[in-house]
DNA sequence: ATTATTACTAGAACAAAATTCTAGAATAGT
DNA sequence: ACTATTCTAGAATTTTGTTCTAGTAATAAT
């Protein structure tokens, strides 16, 4: 009775640093073993779905790998779906704050596109392993997890939009619908990835960026052409 | 003993008539009643797949609205995965014939690019059921299967480099390494696509075609601008 | 025509793997 | 100290994908 409740707790994901140092004090507290071993399941699960996928990974491996438990698994994520998704919101997390970092500080249009695109090239390259986990996975959301997501995308699409804004308006870029900037400027790059990280390309985002960077740029920007 | 060899039979799949019409004479014949059952079957499965991916899709779900029993389907299919392989094989075969199709009578670079653009579009938007599968699933592909598509992969990046050549001999098109051109020409509407398709964005692909050709084509035609 | 072989259908039985359940230990709150 | 909560554990259960055996139609061989 007085029993765990998966429901609110799985949930309660404060971003345990994957990605990040962790504090890490050298007495063991409980708080830190806990976000210690969220953060071990994450990083094996990752591996694993990476590797083989969602479905053909089992859990049985994740929690050796891992060195947890049954119960403790399912209480801090509910389910192996849990896990994904827990991974996904990070993930997407991670990128789009990277992505915004390197675009507000520019100062053009053009810089500021190229920024973007040279930014997910390098993205991609050097995590290949969530990269391919966030673009070959569509995963199958938790409604609330899908209402997290949707909210931090609009924000970001509020945030990119603003910067687009002004350049819109002194006419060195297009005016698009909103929804299509991103697609413009990131879809090749993204598409490219895909292709590198399925092996279907030898070549890396990293060393095509600067192409990529050009032709996303002529794509968005107002084009007034001779002849 | 001289029993069924699925490891043979399900690899022999003869694509049966998802996106074609079938001959169905009146006398159901027993070859008939057989590719129907294959069509059945992929055509459920491909609703549950699209609809909450193949991991949760149960197999007994397909059984019964397919009205299949379990020993035809996995003779036929050898396991839920074979179903998806088959999918995932007979459309991309279907997209790229479509691709190539609209692409090979242009005689101009600008119609050529903007004709394929087009085509993505209203391919996603007239069956968003297999595209949201195509795009959204990296399936994890038998060996014998992932070589068939790789070659099919490499034929169709022949051809249409082979309508690209010219162009870009004549200067119309920007030289780029081989392998950029299909991720500039279509990973913008791609990438609307998936939008699209997983409900974050309103505008369907067709909404955006021409919007998304110019851009486009902007992207990989040889650029010689004013200033 | 009869037999042999193959392609296919059927569903009970099986095995593997995900998840639930019960219980106990650590920690925080009062 | 006592209570509630969070977390850990692993046995038990359930679900679900797949295999197996057997039987039926179709086709090929003699």
């Amino acid at each position: 009775m007085g029993n765990s409740d998966p429901d609110i707790c799985h949930r309660n994901m404060t971003s345990p640093t994957m990605f990040h140092k962790r504090p890490a004090g050298k007495s063991q507290t409980r708080k830190s073993q806990t976000s210690a071993l969220k953060s071990r399941v994450m990083e094996v699960s990752l591996a694993h779905f990476s590797d083989v996928g969602i479905e053909q990974t089992n859990v049985g491996d994740i929690l050796q790998d891992a060195d947890c438990s049954v119960g403790s698994l399912y209480h801090h994520f509910g389910s192996k779906e849990g896990i994904a998704e827990a991974l996904f919101v990070e993930g997407v997390d991670h990128f789009n704050a990277g992505l915004l970092a390197a675009l507000l500080p520019r100062r053009t249009a053009s810089t500021g596109i190229k920024a973007m695109v040279t930014f997910c090239c390098e993205w991609v390259t050097d995590q290949p392993q969530l990269a391919a986990f966030l673009l070959s996975r569509e995963i199958k959301l938790s409604e609330l997890a899908r209402l997290e997501l949707r909210e931090k995308d609009r924000a970001f699409g509020q945030s990119t939009y603003d910067w687009f804004a002004p350049h819109v308006k002194s006419g060195e870029l297009q005016a698009l619908p909103t929804g299509l900037y991103m697609p413009l400027i990131c879809g090749p790059t993204l598409e490219c990835s895909r292709m590198w990280l399925s092996g279907r390309s030898a070549r890396s985002p990293g060393e095509v960026a600067a192409i990529l960077a050009e032709a996303s740029w002529q794509s968005v920007r107002q084009s007034v052409r001779k002849s």
